[in-house]
DNA sequence: TATTGTTATACTCTATAACTATA
DNA sequence: TATAGTTATAGAGTATAACAATA
């Protein structure tokens, strides 16, 4: 074994993001590069299909999937929060939606500063059907892992999501 | 509780990317949702410490940090597949970080197309500074969970890795 | 004064595809 | 013919900061 660079069988099969780290790193850097490298695959795979299948980028889709749950309605402020991006994302991306007909601005009486975003009947329509793709390629994923490996894993990302929170909502 | 909006005191407390999602969707959707708010809270905390502290993007520094376990350097290809990005991806972001002198090209004898991409002595000193703050930075937001919990979730999170596989490297 | 949302700016990353040099 | 890498193009997301309107 005269290589240097040989970092285990598995990372040289696989390289991912993961890879860089060594056996005897902390566990937590070993940790979050995994996590990244799992989120990467899935977002990879999902930023695919979409395109493919509907020409809709996932934060497009991820809003009107925050839209499709809110009947009511969503101002712009909380759309960022929901979406953890800044407010300027938000009007970038209700622009182009409500350009393509799947959301619309509804002014407001008690606040005439903000607005309410919604989801035209277009915009349903067409979140039905993203929608339903989306839950199949999320199941087909996910399909490997047990029921039991499921539920722990969304348990102890509940545990994650709880730590994290307080410092991360960009300004 | 007249707010047919409602999804749940803690949804409506913390929005996410992952509120979008009801209690009785099925497991996996939810899982997915709740990975991708963890994985966003994590990068979104690490991109501003970066770009404060060290004038980096995450980019920037992963591939620096796939450099600095390869001595030896990396083809571009390797690094195209190692950060799961596309190879006009890596040849811009080399170019960047050739331009600032923390990476230098090396033509190889045996191929000539090929080049091996290293870290300068530079490029070594500044990585060891971004990863010392990396890994403590790192190291806080993880704190929280127990070691128990890490191992297991560092666990699952593997077997997610090896069930998507397959399908998730970009063209 | 503080907040909601928009606008302007600039940058980074991204994929796709066409292209070159070489194998 | 196939592969390594670059270039060209276009677009999408991002943050920051200044701004207008309103609270």
């Amino acid at each position: 074994m005269k290589d240097s660079n040989n970092i285990g069988l598995v990372n040289a099969a696989h390289p991912d993001r993961e890879s860089w780290a060594r056996p005897d790193d902390k566990l937590d850097l070993r940790l979050w590069l995994r996590l990244l490298t799992c989120s990467t695959l899935v977002e990879n795979r999902l930023r695919t299909l979409m395109r493919n299948d509907f020409a809709m980028t996932l934060p497009r889709f991820d809003l009107m999937a925050q839209l499709a749950s809110a009947p009511r309605g969503m101002k712009m402020s909380e759309l960022s929060r929901s979406m953890m991006v800044t407010n300027g994302n938000i009007t970038g991306i209700v622009d182009q939606l409500e350009q393509e007909g799947y959301v619309e601005r509804q002014k407001v009486d008690t606040d005439r500063r903000s607005s309410l975003i919604r989801l035209t009947a277009e915009g349903r329509r067409k979140f039905r059907g993203m929608s339903r793709s989306y839950r199949a390629w999320v199941g087909e994923l996910f399909e490997p892992l047990s029921e039991e490996s499921r539920q722990q894993l969304f348990n102890l990302l509940g545990e994650l999501k709880e730590a994290g929170r307080s410092a991360s909502t960009p300004a």
